[in-house]
DNA sequence: AAGTTTAACGCAAACGTTTGAGCAATTTTA
DNA sequence: TAAAATTGCTCAAACGTTTGCGTTAAACTT
């Protein structure tokens, strides 16, 4: 049983026939007798034969690989895409390469050419949250490598990606809070590169001038997404003339940070200070005082989409990559969920 | 630009060279002139040659990707593992594919045959919680294909592993609630077929007895680590004839599990009952009252561990497999670690 | 100067599979 | 019954590399 694993090669030698014969007749193909085909299955079969991926891959000149770049995998949001675009890539048989950029943008670089060499058919990214050009992914489109960005998309024409629209969750997050009646509502957002920072930042300002509300640009600090930035973010506002009595933060680790740095400062959660964030953690619901909601963004749902268009590009090969206009664009509509307790 | 990628063929051609020569240059092959290795490299500097993986893979018998099997992605302690594995793979040139079982066995053993259909050059894995055979995995010792368990580990003979030891961590864990005054200790335990519910519970029975307190069974109950059984296992422990004033939990989904149906309960969390857990979320941390302290399990290391030993093992390919106690057998020794508040 | 070494390169096979083209039998058609 | 169509199979090339073995010409021996 230590053999090496049976080859077409060897059931041809075997039962005295050509190895384009036993091809056909493994596919099924029509122009082979049955009693061949039936011949020839039954030794596979016994065999254990299973077809060398790396040869058919050579000769189709495919890979049947997807890779995938994303911050860190440790994230909770991402670990539950890759969950989903790992199942849906396995599903059509294809393989999945993962890579971390670490949020850095060189190493981003690097990574793409990586995929250059390990011949990935397509690509599915989620930029890092200080990327400012994307050049190193859009170059991919001279090689008919195609690009579906999810969640973290680049803000620029003429791409394909999924994302959630942080705008309307935006809006029901602060209408939630207006309900509750704060009148003072701040926001800690993320850096101006990433598209969703201003998303968000609509979606305050939507809200709150529909309830004929005025805007406070003062209410609206970003922060780099670091604990450290965060403290000062956090500060920042608590400090300001018209002190918040709620916050909206870009996201839960932002939102942890938050919480962690003021109960240092001794500020009441809950009472003095309520918090809404966005749901990158599942167990924040088990948390004591906080965040009072959140607004859910899909994760599995966002890479199972990804993976899906990434397949139907890889599918319908229009070599037209000019085609103007044909983008994929899903948006999911973000949710705001009030957190049980 | 969107023509195919240089082959070595192409160089040679434009070069009016062989193939094979091109080949030798590119590797420093010493008997190839300094003058045409330069003059290759540098066209194949210019045409941007990559050498095509798939090739290479197909002549050398290699596919140089390795297998990771796993129960949930989504898990912490999972994806922070396969980030370790991922990192230190990626640096020796593996490729991973990763695929979870959900902790089904069922689809343990087909995804066994998918990663030796896929052709793996070795495995990594962590048994599902309720695995109890694991021939689909000792069988891949006949295709000479290395398998190193990791984390949750099978409890049989002659195998490679990289594990926490639970003993020492959960007497550590005893020892602590034992000097903060606790005299009756419940521990929710997992399901039996887990090596580290033993350790666990060996760690419990070892901290009672040094401490001259006798071991009572009725305070470890076993449970399956679902959210139902879960409350179960608690419930059973509260209303025991000795009710405990502190629990150590198998790990924390399961403490999640324990606080949340304590507080419908009405159990003062941190007064009546205080909690102990095995660290597998990182911002438990930052949780209100709860656990008070957490054993941790070391994920990155213990994935970069497994593929260190799994690198040795496919560069040291000793056939003769049938050595005798030449088996990696890595253990980390657990620690506890009280959570700061 | 004839023989031997060395340097630099080419030839061809191999890895396992797919596929267009070809060929020999057998069956169908007119 | 001869020509045409069909059936069932084989040949050989191709995908891009690597590598053992040859081969040639130049450089070195004595």
């Amino acid at each position: 049983m230590q053999s090496k694993p049976a080859t077409i090669k060897a059931i041809a030698q075997i039962l005295g026939i050509s190895a384009s014969t036993v091809s056909r007749a493994l596919h099924d193909h029509a122009s082979i007798g049955l009693t061949t085909k039936a011949k020839v299955k039954k030794l596979a079969e016994e065999l254990n034969y299973e077809p060398n991926q790396t040869a058919i891959f050579l000769q189709k000149g495919k890979t049947h690989t997807i890779g995938v770049i994303l911050p860190e995998l440790a994230e909770d949001f991402f670990s539950t895409a890759v969950s989903a675009i790992e199942d849906t890539a396995y599903k059509k048989n294809y393989t999945v390469l993962i890579a971390q950029s670490h949020d850095d943008e060189a190493k981003e670089k690097l990574l793409v050419e990586k995929m250059k060499s390990h011949r990935v058919e397509g690509l599915l990214v989620s930029v890092g949250k200080n990327t400012s050009s994307y050049q190193h992914f859009e170059d991919l489109k001279k090689y008919n490598i195609p690009v579906v960005y999810f969640d973290r998309i680049p803000g620029i024409p003429n791409i394909h990606y999924v994302a959630c629209n942080m705008e309307t969750g935006t809006i029901e997050a602060v209408n939630y809070l207006l309900r509750k009646g704060h009148r003072v509502i701040g926001m800690i957002n993320g850096p101006q590169a990433m598209v969703a920072t201003g998303e968000r930042r609509e979606g305050y300002i939507s809200a709150m001038t529909k309830n004929r509300l005025k805007y406070d640009p003062s209410l609206i600090v970003s922060c780099d997404l670091t604990e450290q930035d965060t403290q000062r973010a956090l500060e920042q506002l608590l400090n300001n003339k018209r002190k918040p009595t709620a916050i909206v933060t870009f996201n839960d680790y932002v939102a942890l940070f938050a919480i962690k740095h003021a109960k240092k400062l001794n500020v009441k959660l809950n009472e003095e200070l309520e918090l809404v964030s966005y749901a990158n953690l599942p167990l924040i619901n088990y948390m004591d005082n906080i965040p009072v909601a959140s607004v859910e963004q899909f994760p599995y749902l966002q890479g199972q989409k990804a993976t899906d268009i990434l397949m139907d590009l890889l599918h319908h090969k229009t070599t037209a990559a000019s085609e103007p206009g044909a983008f994929y664009k899903v948006i999911i509509e973000s949710q705001l969920v009030e957190n049980k307790r």
